[in-house]
DNA sequence: CTGCGTGCAAAGCATTTGCACCTAT
DNA sequence: ATAGGTGCAAATGCTTTGCACGCAG
């Protein structure tokens, strides 16, 4: 139990994640990227994993695999991944960076829970179209977005009730 | 020209600053905070600026009245700020987080230009309701959100035209 | 006077990088 | 063979902290 620990996440999710893989052997075609052991694995535990990992958390089912992987190969294979558009680098400003993969399922925000750590997806497509409207109204040319709300989920909610006071503290 | 370097700020803002003022003297009272010649200076900056400062802009300034305060007395003003809800922490994930000061304007969210990393903001009350509409369809409690926009903006568009095939290496 | 605040330098920590070795192609 | 990959350890770069001194109350 060390770094960006947190709570299991959200359900299952539509595997049309065969596309990706599609995507990826192309992606390391076009580059000229090296199939080796160590990035086969990691791949295969980012596929295998629900959401949101962090390095550590990647790192440690790689090891259960081949330990003989180290810190530097994911996060440069994490790198390489992301900018091929294959995940997506998330911050949720904790200080770990968090990935996932970019399938179809991938256009969505996050609910980030102050208290337990669990992160929640959501998808509001009435919020896109507003959002496309400010940037056209300014003349801005969106590339990459982030909607995250930050507070407490119904379980912590219930469980601790309303617990006044503590406003900023469980971040981080 | 060194860290977190980015253009001028937008616009003047509507000064309702003196109820702030008005907060963050009883904050300090409140806390037994001491009113040093440093915290009295780095204050006068953060009023004087028009916005999302990084801590080297702020120490900037903060040495051309006195040269003689050190970083770390900044990062402790700021997070001493921050937690009497004065300021506002802002990380856009180029490495460097961002203060404002929590006036009756604070309520926006922000373009964050990626070519030239001018930050503009805007508002739009009908996403604050979708967003609460969201938080309470998940009995989601909100406490603090993050909606930010990264692309190019209106200048940098033009100047430079479409201009492809650079699409992740502006940041940072 | 007393203890909070400060400056400096050192420590922390996630992430990146240099380098010698390894291995897909 | 040979250029790209890897592991390790060292380097980065922002931020935090320990400690001795200084100054507000």
């Amino acid at each position: 139990m060390k770094r960006g620990e947190h709570q299991p996440q959200t359900g299952p999710r539509p595997p049309d994640r065969e596309r990706l893989r599609a995507e990826l052997v192309q992606f390391m075609d076009r580059r000229g990227l090296r199939s080796t052991e160590q990035r086969r694995v990691i791949i295969e535990q980012l596929f295998g994993v629900t959401d949101h990992v962090t390095i550590d958390q990647l790192l440690e089912s790689v090891r259960a695999v081949d330990p003989r992987v180290g810190y530097a190969t994911v996060y440069r294979t994490m790198k390489l991944l992301a900018e091929g558009g294959l995940v997506h680098e998330r911050k949720f400003g904790d200080g770990f960076t968090r990935y996932e993969l970019a399938d179809a399922h991938a256009h969505h925000d996050h609910l980030i829970c102050l208290d337990c750590g669990k992160i929640t997806e959501f998808e509001e497509p009435a919020i896109e179209e507003l959002q496309d409207g400010i940037a056209l109204r300014h003349g801005f040319l969106v590339r990459d977005h982030k909607h995250e709300l930050y507070g407490t989920c119904a379980e912590c909610a219930k469980q601790s009730d309303v617990k006044p006071g503590r406003v900023k503290t469980a971040h981080r």
